[in-house]
RNA sequence: GGUGCUAUCGUCUAGUGGCCUAGGACAACGGCCUCUCACGCCGUAAACCCCGGUUCGACUCCGGGUAGCACUACCA
């Protein structure tokens, strides 16, 4: 009787969710999607000490950006939590907590434990290695030494305690990972895990993350490879508990790595190298500090799917473009890699100019109205003239950026006439005959009929009236086509760049194109 | 220190015993295109961690090293 496929994505309420946590979501989402199964949101909030105001929302606003939809738990549209499983806020469910830590008392799989953190950081100060397990937890402060009587009359009097995972020692445990295969460690190694707080009223990830899934009827466990070493404690969990005939499977992520150097990928790195860690931008409320996102930093949605899908997973062949449909059809747990993925900050920026090629002029001119608004102070909203030129703008210059925001140094010079000239530009390009060239154009150009100025509809810039009058005003003079065409450039941009010339004077006009050109004589002489 | 995981170009990766003279992509470099800068196209350079074993034959299987990473909390 095979379940039908659950995965949770479950983040704790302690910041901005890292892009590891994004592609953990990722592969979840890609999972129950294949499978026709259910991806449920859990907030594990069992560290209220690390709380941060803000977070939950974060992370739903994250994945809703990303187009990772959330079927059952916390999402956008059920703030607090949709399904038969709820609550589905870890700080919700304190009662269904005390039923499970009680059945693991009762059953001797767990026992009362009233050491306090200082006697337990004494001890490990005193004790090199120290670990609270079966060698030394008859040495401690716990019902195990002090009997359960003893242990009940002291809670009632409201002493603080913690409730221990009892953890049999010398038993090889073993872990049979999706992306792994089995793993093995002897339960010695353990110690016995804290499951309950009294101090807070709630229980421990450990207790807290198996109690939910079970009762979430979770099928399928996919999270970080920080994760591994402690599978074999929830194993031994789910036995004690008896639940081991519906066990989910587990899959092990390997970790997202900093681009230089060693060690896993940190918000601090982000800030070190210059890109962002995040998905949206995060005011923290908690400390004050502003984290950059992905979405503010002009990314689309579906690069950065695609640069993390393909971060950690890859299928045979040499595909690289990948929409999330198709991400669903093909991906597969046993295709993901093992070893961890180093981060690579370029790769991210080509799939965002490859999406943004994808993309048609008129969306992406929608999408950079607010640059527009922002260079340009006489825009308000739209000067008239504009809105026509700016998707034609785009489809001359969309080629050679990878965010809308680079539009703008790429097309300035469209909207804004040249204030200053560039200087490399004006050492390379503007000859001592520059001028007289320029003084010469001018007057060809002043010639031209209005109606000729334009590129014919379906002609080339080539073969417009134009470029046929220049060309054979330049082979009739001998004078360098180069020469000539760069300087007008210098006129007409400010620099020796930009699209090609007649492209350039086709948007600008005969009258802007032949103002540009005196301003230029005049300044530049 | 202990335990576990991992190991192909600088980076992401393909490769599941002969299709490997190790393929693709990013980045780098060179060329072409050209009125400029880009884009694009073409090309160059660039890797199987080491040592053993198994095998007619190992990047691929096994063992041992080495290295990297993770975990080792009343955090997740």
């Amino acid at each position: 009787m095979a379940r039908k496929v659950c995965v949770r994505f479950a983040p704790s309420p302690t910041g901005a969710l890292h892009i590891g946590g994004v592609r953990t979501a990722l592969y979840n989402y890609l999972f129950a999607r294949q499978n026709g199964g259910t991806m449920l949101l859990r907030i594990e909030d069992t560290d209220s000490t690390r709380f941060v105001p803000g977070a939950e929302q974060y992370i739903i606003e994250a994945l809703h950006w990303l187009g990772i939809q959330i079927d059952e738990g916390i999402c956008l549209e059920s703030p607090d939590g949709k399904g038969p499983h709820g609550p589905y806020r870890q700080s919700e469910r304190r009662e269904i907590y005390h039923q499970y830590v009680d059945q693991l008392i009762n059953s001797n799989h767990a026992y009362y434990a009233f050491d306090t953190p200082e006697q337990l950081e004494a001890k490990r100060a005193q004790i090199p290695n120290f670990q609270y397990d079966a060698r030394t937890r008859m040495e401690m402060d716990n019902s195990l030494v002090i009997g359960m009587d003893e242990a009940r009359k002291r809670i009632a009097a409201g002493e603080k305690y913690v409730v221990r995972f009892l953890i049999e020692p010398n038993e090889d445990i073993t872990v049979h990972d999706l992306i792994r295969g089995d793993v093995t460690i002897n339960s010695s190694i353990l110690d016995d895990k804290v499951l309950y707080k009294s101090a807070d009223d709630l229980p421990t990830y450990h207790l807290a993350n198996i109690v939910d899934d079970h009762l979430m009827e979770v099928t399928h466990v996919i999270r970080g490879e920080e994760w591994l070493p402690s599978a074999p404690l929830h194993v031994l969990l789910y036995r004690a508990f008896g639940w081991a005939d519906t066990m989910p499977q587990f899959a092990h992520l390997p970790l997202l790595l900093k681009p230089d150097g060693n060690g896993k990928l940190s918000k601090r790195d982000g800030d070190r190298l210059g890109f962002p860690v995040f998905p949206l931008e995060f005011h923290n409320q908690k400390d004050g500090t502003v984290s950059s996102g992905y979405r503010e930093s002009g990314y689309f949605p579906e690069a950065v799917i695609n640069f993390l899908a393909l971060l950690g997973w890859h299928n045979t062949g040499d595909q690289e473009m990948f929409t999330m449909d198709e991400l669903i059809q093909q991906f597969s747990l046993d295709r993901v890699s093992k070893s961890g993925a180093k981060f690579d900050y370029e790769k991210g920026k080509w799939f965002n100019h490859q999406y943004l090629q994808l993309k048609s002029n008129k969306e992406l001119a929608q999408l950079f109205m607010p640059v527009l608004e922002q260079h340009i102070p006489e825009f308000n909203g739209g000067r008239t003239g504009v809105e026509a030129i700016v998707e034609q703008v785009i489809g001359l210059v969309k080629d050679r950026v990878n965010f809308v925001s680079e539009l703008w140094e790429q097309a300035n010079f469209f909207f804004v006439a040249p204030a200053e000239y560039d200087e490399k530009s004006l050492a390379k390009r503007w000859k001592e005959d520059s001028p007289r060239h320029m003084t010469e154009l001018l007057a060809l150009l002043e010639s031209v009929d209005d109606k000729d100025w334009l590129t014919p509809e379906g002609k080339t810039a080539e073969e417009g009236v134009l470029n046929t009058l220049v060309m054979n005003w330049i082979a009739s003079k001998e004078y360098g086509v180069g020469v000539v065409m760069n300087a007008f450039r210098i006129c007409l941009v400010g620099a020796a760049r930009g699209p090609h010339i007649w492209a350039i004077t086709d948007i600008l006009g005969k009258q802007e194109t032949l103002r540009r050109v005196r301003v230029a004589l005049e300044k530049l002489h």
